[in-house]
DNA sequence: TGAATACGTTATGTATACAATAGCGGGCGA
DNA sequence: TCGCCCGCTATTGTATACATAACGTATTCA
């Protein structure tokens, strides 16, 4: 149709990406529902180009699977799944932090690492946390993570860990929402925070297997913690993309 | 192997991708350089929306950059790039290994590796090693990695593994090419062996640490052998896509 | 003479028309 | 009544036409 609204600001490919990976993580898009193309061009205001150049980088990302018959559905995920995407990512973060260490770091590079550090201890000091505090502690913790990532100064490590990011359980505001829908949040998000702590010493310190393994052991808290959260049924509406989880046992 | 003749049967889209990637790996294409959508339409046969399918798959997959004014080029690598890829493909691996030994594997899922494992201690007991033999070599050595990938039983993770193997130097051939690069390949690649005897072990005993260990140790030495290679610019024509390496010195 | 601007060309981004295929439903025959 | 087959429809795959933005070149003015 003609009369069709388009914006000029952002290109239709990328602007298509955003309104499908919403509709995707927001649950409108159920696991293994098929995503019609007719239906994006309607729900996205792009065309069918622009769709399918967004469809083809969704399936790339991890959340759409290409179905053999043509086409593409929402992927579903078990438990198991989200497990290993943390603890994947973990392994991944514990190399970057390896790398940061070993190849050395200078003390203005740590600063912004530290700022973060000292932004949420300020953050943590109220007991309980407010809703607002724990927003920005999401924001600082995935900031955090990204400025470790950035310090291996590895362009295929960065990309790597950006592509298991992906998966928005096992982004870092995936460990924060997993780590913190618990009665123990806050025990569990101070734990998280020595954790920080003891990496950027490890890495100032030159200490790459120290550096490493925290990390690893910051993922694998995480993984119990989302375990723990699966259990107990609490607060799972704060983690992220839960709509991904098929609920049938295969 | 990529194979030259294209089926008229596979779709537009899959026949222009394999064409453009093998363009790419063969050095037709030089790393910087702009990829024109009109001529790529021309050499692949296909028409430009399945060429533009293929150019965000292969950016996806790492061999293309996105230019920021529109169009893609070949991406360009730096040693530091292939040596720390390697690096992260061990550490994959190295989980799976983990993942595989803790979470316990049937004597009958590890019979094809065994068989594998067998199938090089017989190649390799020829010396010198031959050419065809080499490249059965290669062969049984992918599906080593492969088969020991698959026993993680985790989906994320075998994809991430693949989507790390995609940069052909990460990949279990680049391994041991970068490890047959050199005078004392034969010698190499019999401790490569011994690494595979070892993790096999290490799963069959559910010693995952042990298991991890081997895995990254054998990435270890495919990045030193890869050094020494590039240092004494010896075999450098074996090492697969050494076209993606950049020359200058950033 | 150099720099800046305007225009033209070319390539990419987008939209849509056309083709092919798979899935489904109805009808017909056993 | 059940099952198979044929045809229709809906959706994806492909091709191409159109719009737009970027780059290069040439010309003009300072």
């Amino acid at each position: 149709m003609a009369e069709r609204e388009v914006d000029r600001s952002i290109s239709q490919t990328v602007k298509a990406q955003l309104a499908l990976r919403d509709q995707i993580l927001s649950g409108a898009l159920r696991p293994g529902e098929r995503i019609s193309e007719l239906q994006a061009v309607e729900t996205t205001g792009a065309s069918r180009t622009p769709v399918r150049m967004a469809l083809v980088r969704l399936e790339e990302e991890g959340l759409l699977e290409a179905i053999p018959s043509g086409g593409f559905m929402v992927k579903a995920f078990s438990e198991r799944d989200i497990s290993d995407s943390i603890e994947l990512r973990g392994t991944l973060e514990g190399l970057a932090a390896r790398f940061a260490a070993e190849r050395g770091v200078s003390a203005r590079e740590l600063e912004p690492l530290k700022e973060c550090l000292a932004a949420i201890d300020e953050l943590l000091r109220q007991v309980p946390i407010s809703v607002d505090a724990f927003s920005s502690y999401v924001t600082l913790n995935a900031r955090f993570h990204a400025q470790l990532t950035e310090l291996s100064r590895s362009p295929p490590l960065i990309r790597q860990i950006d592509r298991a990011s992906a998966l928005p359980f096992a982004s870092p505001s995936g460990f924060v929402m997993a780590q913190s829908a618990l009665p123990e949040a806050q025990q569990i998000l101070i734990i998280a925070q020595e954790h920080h702590r003891v990496v950027i010493d490890a890495i100032e310190n030159r200490e790459g297997a120290r550096a490493e393994a925290v990390m690893r052991e910051h993922a694998r808290l995480a993984v119990r913690n989302l375990r723990l959260a699966l259990r107990n049924r609490t607060h799972l509406d704060l983690l992220p993309a839960l709509a991904l989880i098929k609920t049938t046992t295969d």
